[in-house]
DNA sequence: TACCGTTATATCTTAAGGTATATAATGCTA
DNA sequence: TAGCATTATATACCTTAAGATATAACGGTA
């Protein structure tokens, strides 16, 4: 038993953008006419016609440019704001197919169970939440260590309980988040001791916001990978950090707490 | 624009329970007759008859049970396989519902933007995630103190930064989820001294699991509610506790994050 | 055996969609 | 300027699938 839905936008409860629409409109824009975009789909031109029409008449602007006669007996092109439209789709489809593809793993499909404790579709507050392959994960007797690979080359090791791994079917070579509060992150500048910390990581401040109390310290650690560390104003001075300094962002791996 | 969407189950690439298909088994459930229930659905009889044979067909075990002739001229019953699969189909709609709404709510439609970070699909490692309500939040300069109140009558207290709750949106009343790594939760016995600690939770072990050097203790809280801690074998030793022993669970609350 | 309420099947109706073709628009070319 | 080429636009006709209605089959009851 398999899992399949439909996405589709709606305008005034009319449906909008759906599927084979999507597929219209990206043939459209890769041929610049109707009938060949309904050839290559495929479907009838008359189909093809009434869904950009009715398209057009729900959009508040217009989605396709129709051009009747001219250079090459005329043409369609879409419009930037149909472009808009279609990356919005885009992207809305991927988060889409990405949930139910996690949700038809986690479910129990004859008992409607669900394998996994907590909700599915969560926002987190957490703002750091970082991508990265599983490169290894060490099993002890109630604790497991997964070491997590970024797409900027560093490492992130995580500690989290044997079950946890279990329930999330974690193997090497998955993809997975690391997950950690800005207030778990500490900062120090290059040259100082070694802590027990197994996360360090050398980066550059890109941004500070500073408040009465604490501060706001964005730290770039390449290939857009952006730590935040929540630390108090003294140490900002302290430290003597400012935007471009180089810095050591460190986490304490039982901190890091692992989602995919 | 809204977005709208179905969620199908399929059998060998088969649409097999769709939304109508669902009503209609509810309606069958009720009313005891597949005429009956087209009428109250409503749909024709041919269609509502055609998706009954439909279902039975695909499904390994009969969905339905069907009676020609006698008492009543016969009728029409759901066999407790059916019931159980319009439970699972239940369970994966509401997720599925709720997803949606967090979708909705987290991207600009115009853009396509998410306005978060992060994905929205995700499963967590933390095995402590407990639904709650908002009752106070108290924003300082960086950080709020975000109280929620636990449908067992306890509350819980999570400091996060202020940017999160905004990039949350969370407001009183909303409900919300409190995640916590179960190596952050304290266990101490009833008439020790006061900790700073702002969360202090009291129930009685309901399981205890023992490793060589780790220890993981589930806690009910009451209402189903329920904590797992993982301590040291040690620890377990030295506060005497065992499967119904009353403690109280001690949670940071810089140590909670929360998701809704 | 006549009757009843139901499932099951057959026939008819309607609406949606597809095919095909005609028409309109416009720049290009001779 | 008169076709010409090419595409959008519109319409007429056909096909098919979904829906509605009518009818048969069934098995118990009175």
């Amino acid at each position: 038993m398999e899992l399949s839905s439909t996405l589709t936008l709606e305008m005034l409860g009319e449906p909008f953008l759906l599927e084979k629409r999507i597929e219209l409109l990206y043939a459209i824009e890769e041929h610049g006419s109707i009938s060949k975009a309904a050839k290559a789909v495929p479907m009838s031109y008359k189909s093809a016609w009434e869904a950009v029409d009715a398209m057009n008449n729900l959009s508040e602007q217009p989605i396709v440019q129709r051009e009747t006669g001219g250079k090459n007996g005329g043409g369609t092109t879409i419009t930037p704001y149909g472009l808009k439209l279609l990356e919005t789709y885009r992207v809305l489809k991927e988060e889409h197919t990405r949930f139910l593809e996690r949700l038809s793993q986690v479910t129990d499909i004859e008992s409607g169970a669900f394998k996994t404790i907590g909700r599915l579709a969560m926002q987190i507050s957490a703002r750091n939440q970082i991508q990265g392959k599983v490169e290894s994960i060490e099993s002890g007797a109630v604790n497991a260590k997964v070491s997590l690979k970024l797409k900027s080359g560093n490492r992130l090791v995580s500690v989290i309980t044997k079950e946890a791994v279990e329930n999330l079917g974690l193997k090497e070579g998955d993809s997975a988040t690391a997950i950690f509060k800005s207030s778990t992150v500490m900062l120090a500048v290059p040259g100082e001791m070694q802590l027990s910390a197994r996360n360090s990581i050398r980066g550059s401040i890109s941004h500070i916001t500073v408040g009465e109390v604490n501060a706001e310290v964005v730290v770039d650690i390449g290939h857009h990978d952006v730590l935040v560390a929540v630390i108090t104003a003294d140490s900002l001075k302290t430290l003597n950090l400012k935007e471009g300094s180089n810095v050591t962002a460190i986490i304490k791996s039982s901190d890091i707490m692992l989602g995919r």
